[in-house]
DNA sequence: GGGTACATGTAATCAGTTACATGATTTA
DNA sequence: TAAATCATGTAACTGATTACATGTACCC
């Protein structure tokens, strides 16, 4: 007899719940949110949706288990099973070969910044580097502080530590991020000098 | 009176479509894969068959009109109409909310590192460290040697330039990954020193 | 003249997104 | 007790992914 076929179809959002549930112990779809806005829901956004939708699919395939409350507020809770933690472990194993999906609609939009007008860029720009500006000093104090200084990783709490790597690299993205959008005004503010100093003033094009 | 009701449902991929029809003028979806894989295709993964599925979806839009050859390969031309032109530049004026999403399965890999074993640990460093190398080493010739050295950006010539920062993001990415996964590579290393050392030498060792 | 890589497209499925909706707690 | 916020879910839609499938050009 054969073993499982499990690990068949598990995606990415898949994995997310069958690591927490490992790592937490049984959890509510609402306690898996909170635990994903905390780490990696920073950096990839998980709609709360999906962490619904997401662990009965596990239990369908044996990775997972449900229990259901019947009083109040009927909260369904979710745990692992074995298979649960097996398929877990044989993908931890598998080397993961596809590159990082780095979505930035702003970046899309610069791209085609030629299209837009001059302000538009301008305004890109600017926009794009409130945002990076913003979360970088958000995760900068809450990973650096309570992470790294809070609790100077005791060495023998592993998991906390590999949780804050994910965020490090949240950080170490938004400073090239906040280094990239500086260079991108200062470009956009050349341009602007360029174009007042050769007189012309046309506004649709640039 | 009111000008268009347009610009309602479009997603990243129309706009990607739109502006690459603005830029490169009409085209056929297989060109259009070829200047995503060229540029934003290797930060941010559009399949072949988005490009094929989106440039209808634009002409029921009335953003773009279709032309089909009617001979040997039966091309489908696409191209970009005023209305998707005003589209896609009101677009650009407006400011993009959402931060970038940086999904990467290595990472998603190392926040539940844990619950593997310490080999995998190493297995996942090294891998990450190699695809990210490799991704760095790839674009960092094509980017700054043919877009900034081969042509030095002629002032006059801004598609060229924008188009080059687009990809000087991804270089800027790709470097701060290679530092993480570094740092990451010696958190590993400096682990497995320290089971040796304290002469556990449990697991897989055969 | 057969293989192989490039070119071109379609179909089915399903995950992901958005929107809606309501229940429970807390606070003013 | 009303308002606000936290908590908990479901439903519909559709874009994205995967897989399939065939055509055309080139090269050995």
């Amino acid at each position: 007899m054969m073993l499982t076929m499990s690990t068949e179809q598990l995606s990415p959002t898949s994995f997310l719940v069958l690591g927490l549930l490992a790592r937490e112990g049984p959890s509510t779809p609402y306690e898996l949110k909170r635990h994903v806005a905390e780490t990696l829901g920073v950096i990839w956004s998980f709609p709360h949706a999906l962490l619904y939708a997401e662990p009965p699919r596990l239990v369908a395939q044996g990775l997972a288990t449900e229990d259901h409350e019947l009083t109040g507020r009927r909260r369904r809770t979710f745990s692992i099973t074995d298979e649960g933690i097996e398929s877990l472990q044989a993908w931890l194993e598998r080397p993961a070969r596809e590159s990082t999906e780095l979505r930035d609609v702003g970046l899309l939009q610069l791209l085609f910044a030629n299209v837009g007008s001059r302000d538009a860029r301008h305004q890109i720009a600017t926009d794009q580097l409130s945002i990076h500006r913003g979360k970088l000093a958000g995760f900068e104090q809450s990973e650096t502080t309570e992470v790294l200084k809070g609790r100077p990783v005791p060495a023998n709490d592993k998991p906390q530590q590999w949780r804050g790597q994910a965020l490090r690299m949240g950080v170490l993205y938004e400073r090239a991020a906040v280094d990239f959008w500086e260079g991108v005004s200062l470009g956009v503010a050349a341009e602007e000098a360029a174009t007042v100093r050769s007189g012309r003033e046309d506004v649709t094009h640039g």
